[in-house]
DNA sequence: AGCACGCCGACT
DNA sequence: GTCGGCGTGCTC
């Protein structure tokens, strides 16, 4: 089970050569390479550490996968081993090359997304292990203090009289110069020694609370299961408990000695969470977010490797947290979207805590309050276990629901809030109740456009409109990240007459200090949260009450819990229905669920209002009834139909490229080569234009695969994939839906 | 990905 | 005549 068992056997079978895997991230040399290995090296090689190699002319690193004893090839020589102990296990290098297999993208691609920063294979890593230096003495105290002559090494040396060891930084408070001739003479000695940067400073235990009935039904399923590779969904309304059973359940699994593993979404892992884990196991917990430097990350990937914790709470990529002992892996809000990478390796994190369940034999928990289609269609044919928590634990009602029908509102000249929502906010602040309003939209507006010559500005690379933010008097693309200064004059007609439409959060903050101008208001988006620490600092202000009214973007519709919050106001409910995705509706869904869950989390009850100009429509109406089983029926009618997942599944092929019509007929070949290989079920539409069809100069045409059972098709995508390759103007992603 | 080699255009 | 454009091909 250590790492060095394998790096203690190896060495004497004594192989000449070693195949390596250079990190150049390109599918072009994605293969070993194979390099003898000179005398000097050959106790120290062994599978899995870095090396540094000559590639051609340049010097690179790579990772060993394997050795032997002969080469068909004439070879190079290893320059140096990187490591001491092997960064990647016989577990990891297995899980690499599973992630190539899934997400067909470069095996050394997927390497370096399972490996921390500080331990990437690449030309400019340096990031090292923050040491202290201690220094000690070297013999007893007081024979060592009749050697010495001057007064301030008498000073140094009477720091020891209580302490073992001291840091030499505060040693040379005293006198540097002193403990400079102590070291010399060999009357102190240096000892380096290792910390860690991150530190959790929660020391107080919180205990476990009591479940009701349904979490412990729950609970004894999945504790009944450890040591099985069982598959749980635990379906549970928003403040249901299932943090509370999660805590539970690792409790049981600490105790028989194995480790635990929990995923939350990257915005759901907020410090009021991490808390709740930290005061529940003491010293025992890692914490991976992008929030910790790569420093940071890099000392807590060690801690888990190490075993001093056994414990780890984190985003995507903790899915690789390098445990040798899992006993549970927990994915919490198992509907989001930001489990799956957007650049390559594509992969879903929910691959690959399936697949570390079945190493590790042990259950994996995928919860949710809105489970997506796909794993309830999986409950539903019994391949996960189903666990539905219907009711709030804390005996919480559900929230009263309205929808308000904008077209109305418009006429009345209530275009932003409103009259159902003025009048709830008025009220709700009397009250001293808090209120939080979600738009999901950020920057000021969204268009501008010149009333006199009807100029619109748009993204010089996307095409387009940028998106104006007041507080930086800038334009922006928020698929680029093209900035432009403007001022009030129209650069087409040179009149003062350009008119801002469209509403973002920055806007909104603005009308409601008009509207509200007692209220104390405070914006969460990524922008107001740019800098470290400003989410904490919001969310702790807003507990506090030193506001009335949180507004954001979806960053404040999930994990964060506030017992004042008695109204939830979702000003654009329609903006993500029209998002063009097969899973809008299921989003949607999601979003406006999960943030009307915000309301009425205390004592009081809550009331949630939703704007919008189709009040009519089903999936809004779901949510205003809180029946997800309806909207399930529903949308996997609409699935059915459309042969869109859980019914059949999607790849998307997108090519790229600066040449337009390279692109393009680089695309219609690919069509012609995958018609001619398909099986008969099996739908290929496309090429058209992407959505976004140019972004950053570079142009973009999409081809869409539907498919069931078609043995054949990810081979003949492989071949694709080496086709294209030989193409140098054109690139092709592949990216599996789920 | 880099870095060489190689074969055609406008310049001191 | 040369300097340099970037198309093509290889890296153990």
């Amino acid at each position: 089970m250590q790492l060095f068992s394998i790096c203690s056997i190896l060495p004497l079978v004594m192989k000449m050569y070693a195949d390596v895997l250079v990190e150049i991230r390109s599918k072009h040399i994605d293969k070993t390479f194979t390099y003898h290995i000179p005398d000097s090296l050959k106790d120290d090689v062994c599978v899995g550490k870095r090396v540094l190699v000559l590639f051609g002319r340049q010097e690179v690193e790579g990772y060993v996968l394997s050795l032997k004893d002969k080469a068909d090839i004439e070879t190079k020589d290893l320059l140096a081993i990187l490591d001491d102990e092997p960064v990647l296990n016989e577990e990891m290098l297995e899980l690499g090359k599973f992630l190539q297999e899934k997400t067909l993208s470069s095996l050394s691609s997927c390497y370096s997304t399972i490996l921390p920063k500080a331990l990437k294979a690449s030309k400019k890593s340096h990031i090292n292990k923050k040491e202290q230096i201690y220094i000690k003495l070297t013999g007893e105290i007081d024979e060592l203090l009749s050697q010495v002559t001057t007064a301030s090494q008498k000073d140094v040396l009477l720091l020891f009289k209580e302490n073992m060891e001291v840091l030499k930084s505060k040693a040379n408070q005293v006198s540097a110069s002193a403990v400079k001739t102590l070291l010399k003479k060999g009357i102190l000695v240096e000892e380096a020694r290792e910390v860690y940067r991150y530190n959790l400073s929660y020391k107080e235990k919180e205990h476990a609370k009591t479940l009701n009935e349904e979490q412990q039904n729950a609970y004894e399923k999945i504790v009944h299961s450890l040591g099985k590779n069982e598959i749980f969904l635990l379906h549970g309304v928003t403040g249901s408990g299932k943090t509370e059973i999660y805590l539970q359940v690792i409790e049981e699994v600490l105790k028989i000695g194995k480790e635990a593993l929990v995923l939350v979404p990257e915005i759901s892992l907020t410090p009021q969470l991490v808390e709740r884990f930290a005061k529940r196991f003491p010293d025992d917990l890692a914490v991976l977010h992008s929030g910790l430097s790569d420093g940071e990350k890099y000392d807590e990937w060690r801690k888990i490797l190490r075993g001093e914790v056994h414990i780890c709470i984190g985003a995507r990529s903790a899915s690789f947290a390098p445990f040798k002992n899992l006993g549970i892996l927990i994915m919490d809000e198992e509907h989001s979207e930001s489990y799956k990478q957007e650049n390559q390796p594509r992969y879903h994190a929910l691959d690959v805590l399936k697949k570390r369940s079945e190493t590790y034999h042990c259950p994996l928990i995928l919860g949710s309050a809105t489970p997506t289609l796909d794993s309830m269609a999986r409950a539903g044919k019994k391949i996960y276990t189903y666990l539905p928590l219907k009711k709030r634990a804390n005996e919480a009602i559900l929230p009263d629901c309205i929808l308000v029908d904008m077209a109305e509102e418009v006429k009345a000249r209530h275009p932003i809030i409103s009259r159902e929502l003025e009048c709830a906010i008025i009220e709700k602040i009397n009250k001293k109740e808090q209120i939080m309003l979600l738009l999901n939209r950020r920057g000021h507006s969204t268009t501008i456009t010149c009333s006199n010559c009807g100029f619109t500005y748009r993204c010089p690379h996307c095409e387009i409109s940028l998106t104006y933010h007041k507080s930086s008097k800038n334009l922006r693309c928020h698929y680029c990240g093209y900035t432009k200064y403007i001022d009030d004059f129209c650069p087409n007609c040179h009149e003062k007459s350009l008119n801002y439409y469209g509403l973002g959060t920055e806007k909104l903050e603005e009308y409601l200090e008009n509207v509200f101008p007692t209220a104390r208001i405070v914006r969460m988006d990524r922008d107001s949260t740019a800098n470290k620490g400003m989410h904490e600092k919001i969310t702790t202000d807003f507990q506090n009450h030193k506001y009335d009214i949180l507004l954001g973007t979806q960053m404040i519709s999930k994990g964060l819990d506030f017992p004042d919050v008695t109204l939830v106001g979702i000003l654009d409910a329609d903006a993500s229905l029209q998002i063009p995705d097969y899973k809008s509706n299921e989003n949607t869904y999601a979003l406006l669920s999960q943030a009307s869950g915000r309301a009425g989390r205390g004592s009081k009850k809550g009331l949630v209002i939703i704007q919008t100009f189709q009040p009519e429509n089903y999936i809004l109406q779901c949510v205003k009834n809180h029946t997800y089983a309806k909207f399930y029926q529903y949308e996997m009618n609409i699935r059915k139909t459309l042969k869109y997942p859980p019914f059949y599944y999607l790849i998307l092929l997108t090519f790229k490229g600066r040449d337009y019509s390279a692109v393009s007929t680089e695309s219609n070949k690919a069509k012609d080569f995958l018609e001619k290989n398909k099986a008969k079920e099996t739908i290929i539409l496309g090429p058209t234009t992407a959505n976004m069809f140019l972004v950053n100069g570079v142009y973009h045409f999409e081809i869409l695969i539907k498919y069931r059972f078609d043995d054949k098709l990810i081979n003949t995508i492989k071949e694709l994939d080496e086709l294209v390759l030989l193409n140098k103007k054109v690139t092709m992603d592949i990216d599996f839906h789920y």
